[in-house]
DNA sequence: CTCCGAGTGTCCGTATATCGGACACCTTTG
DNA sequence: CAAAGGTGTCCGATATACGGACACTCGGAG
């Protein structure tokens, strides 16, 4: 099997400088993200520079450099001497839902065989819900068809409403004929994912029993978290 | 007034290794910003490390050092050996919008004051456009109230209509009634500014005279393009 | 069973790209 | 008009990032 010999790098590494951080990592890269983070974090204030050269902890020579390159992917943009978000972050951003779509699919597919109707990951955009991805089951005769991109309140239906549950209330929501008349819907949040407020459910035409399809519905939501951890 | 001596930097800097570039920027950076690019290029495939090694033409080392501060802020997200985009971009995102805002503001401003009617920058997400920047003039009797975050069909309505708006057409587009009945709207493409699918507008209770709004709104919409520029 | 190719992850010495202090300048404010 | 606070740029020193080389794993193909 090839013993480990490895070489033995005799001394834990003293060549030049103590090499600070035992994860090799890029220490450039980390400022010019924190510059990123520092323009995106002053809301209503204005940034100026100096401001940012303080806030990283970085000279302001180095806030220069930085600026350049984020400039030029128009991440960020430059308003007489005060810097702000630019739009670049929307194309990225743009990119980040069919991705997401790609890993929660999985537990989507499953999650619609088993139960026999068309599942949905919804994600909260502001203060309503979009659906991000969506599977219907293969083998059933009738479903709901549900298109991705769709939008409503995240105060209506099972989708929605399920964001809002807090770690102390149930695991799962059940709603009827919030969104569209006849419409039955059991949806659980997904928790645990930093920056992720969102939900996986299902919707059928028939009303569906709470104790069997919640359990789940919160598995496969658990599924989709770990995914995305 | 110092004359601008400049010490004379006599030859175009040759110091070490000819500066191949002229201005100073960071190299570290830029592949890092590229690494992401790179990842949020790649749709529907699958981005390995390797993969993105050749793509932004440096060696794995380097990827596996630019991956950590992308990962630690989430921009970055490892699904087995595939890289993917993370969530951290939505809540970078989500902050440009305000910031957007506060550039609009003053062409938003001068347009309400002199139309006499409610001005608003509204951009497209998706097939769907959301109003970001809502004025109200200060001196009429009446005007139309319009919500921020206020989302509909790009196919209804001025300001959803004038960001298909193509060059050659003209400049400006006035609807009646299509996303409330006894509302006029008179609406321009904000044009020029990468990534940025926008337009500006008004809105009235009664009907406008296009060849003395129309050129008003084309006015404010160039402003509003030039400040994000 | 073994070879091969294509992966990942990590180490190291080297050289290069980055660092930050210092400078020149410009506007605003007391 | 001096002081304060800002921008933008230069430079030599050195910490930092570079990439080749290594150790390893996995999955066919021969």
């Amino acid at each position: 099997m090839a013993r480990p010999v490895r070489t033995i790098p005799s001394s834990p590494s003293v060549s030049t400088t103590a090499r600070s951080l035992g994860k090799e990592s890029s220490l450039t890269l980390e400022r010019g993200l924190a510059l990123l983070q520092a323009v995106a974090d002053s809301d209503s204030e204005a940034p100026t520079i100096s401001d940012l050269a303080a806030t990283i902890g970085a000279s302001r020579a180095a806030v220069y450099r930085l600026l350049v390159p984020l400039q030029d992917r128009g991440l960020v943009r430059r308003e007489g001497s005060r810097v702000r978000l630019g739009l670049g972050l929307l194309r990225l951003a743009a990119k980040v839902a069919p991705q997401l779509r790609h890993a929660a699919l999985p537990a989507l597919r499953q999650l619609a065989e088993s139960v026999g109707a068309t599942a949905h990951l919804t994600v909260a955009d502001g203060d309503e819900a979009q659906a991000i991805a969506v599977v219907e089951p293969s083998w059933t005769t009738y479903h709901v068809a549900y298109r991705v991109g769709t939008r409503h309140s995240l105060r209506r239906g099972a989708a929605g409403k399920a964001i809002g549950l807090r770690a102390a209330e149930p695991g799962w929501i059940g709603t009827t004929g919030e969104l569209q008349t006849g419409a039955h819907g059991i949806a659980a949040p997904v928790r645990g994912v930093a920056g992720l407020r969102a939900s996986v459910g299902v919707v059928t035409m028939e009303p569906l029993d709470g104790n069997i399809v919640g359990p789940q519905v919160i598995t496969a939501a658990a599924t989709v978290a770990a995914a995305l951890r």
